[in-house]
DNA sequence: GCGGTTCCATACGGCGCCGTATTGACACGG
DNA sequence: CCGTGTCAATACGGCGCCGTATGGAACCGC
């Protein structure tokens, strides 16, 4: 017996495997070991069950990702978390990239957007939490962001290039990451926000 | 009277505007004002054309942009020519972002694979062209790789986030770019290699 | 003019998917 | 028992696409 969260599930299963077009009804019926008799009973159609794939998965990108990161009090912490988090699933990445080049259905377009405006903010807000002014802070979030999304693309178009979370080469990566996303010598002084120099004159902490 | 370039040309343009499942020859023999009879003049079948078309992309991708950039002998300026050459072409990102997040035709992660791989050792010969170490070379390759890739996915999820080549603060945002991905202090001491210190010690001379 | 080649149109069968209609199995309160 | 609600199986028509078969128009050398 199924419920309509399950059917979610495995469009978003479907999504991460075969992308936005291959959420189908008929095959997920088959991988769910049931025939489409079910689905509508549970759904008007195919696009319903994109809505609340898409639903599910909003929320769990946004809110509950963002929670469990929330939980680290320092803006350093937070950035560092977060690098581990979007290495951590390789199933939310290739639903990630799934749904960011999806084009037919349109209104995927929109989920994309708000989930990825929420992760800058956050990222944003990190940034400021360091004394940062909004300006600069949106800089150093767009590009840590950027690296987000290209360690994403890197993991799946070049296999073994990007350290895994369980290597023992990640953690010296993400060490490499955080000293050039988050310098020492990152503060909230004027001269940050006033010309293009990210890179404080600090000495390194080795 | 169409050649197979043609065919190849439009598949590319259907693989940038619907995906890689897009490449449908009746709608794309529409798109030309013809028929499909046409088409399999040309191709055998459908896959034949995909493969034209990756054939096309991948020869544009790798030979053709990285050439333009050698013509830059600095390896800074080389960098920043690849920042604008990865901004510049709306199309292009758009069937980049398509052909990676392509699962179906199983020889898209082939041509996916090559060119990204060409890719990335050409940043990481500029960061050596800086006197790095190999393995230095390569962290900072793949960091900058991802934000040239997550800067499409930006673009793309996020409009008005990124700004556009033809904006004012996009000349900004390339400075800032600069001097975190290629900060002045970068060079091929010893320390860099060592530890995971990417920012120098040197001061900055902007 | 005539056969051959090139390039495209048309017609057809087949497949996979969508959505509807209908029926069936099962649980539960009366 | 019996009616009702829940969940799923089956059968059907329709559509869009693939690939093939066949025909036809334009052009060529001769």
């Amino acid at each position: 017996m199924l419920t309509s969260r399950d059917w979610a599930e495995a469009a978003l299963d479907a999504i991460g495997q075969r992308g936005v077009e291959g959420v189908a009804v008929e095959p997920i019926a088959r991988d769910l070991g049931v025939t489409k008799g079910s689905f509508y009973w549970h759904f008007a159609n195919r696009e319903a069950l994109l809505v609340a794939a898409l639903q599910l998965w909003e929320a769990r990108e946004t809110d509950d990702v963002l929670e469990r990161v929330r939980q680290e009090t320092d803006p350093r912490a937070r950035i560092q978390r977060l690098i581990t988090e979007v290495n951590a699933s390789r199933r939310a990445s290739r639903i990630h990239t799934a749904l960011s080049s999806a084009t037919k259905p349109g209104f995927v377009r929109d989920y994309v957007e708000r989930v990825s405006k929420r992760r800058l903010d956050f990222i944003q807000d990190c940034y400021a939490g360091l004394g940062l002014g909004a300006e600069t802070a949106r800089r150093w979030a767009l590009m840590t962001f950027s690296v987000f999304l290209g360690a994403l693309q890197i993991r799946r178009d070049l296999p073994g290039e990007w350290p895994a979370a369980d290597e023992p080469a990640f953690g010296d990566y993400v060490k490499f990451l955080m000293v050039t996303l988050v310098p020492p010598g990152l503060d909230g002084d004027d001269a940050a926000t006033t010309d293009a120099t990210p890179a404080g004159t600090a000495a390194r902490d080795g």
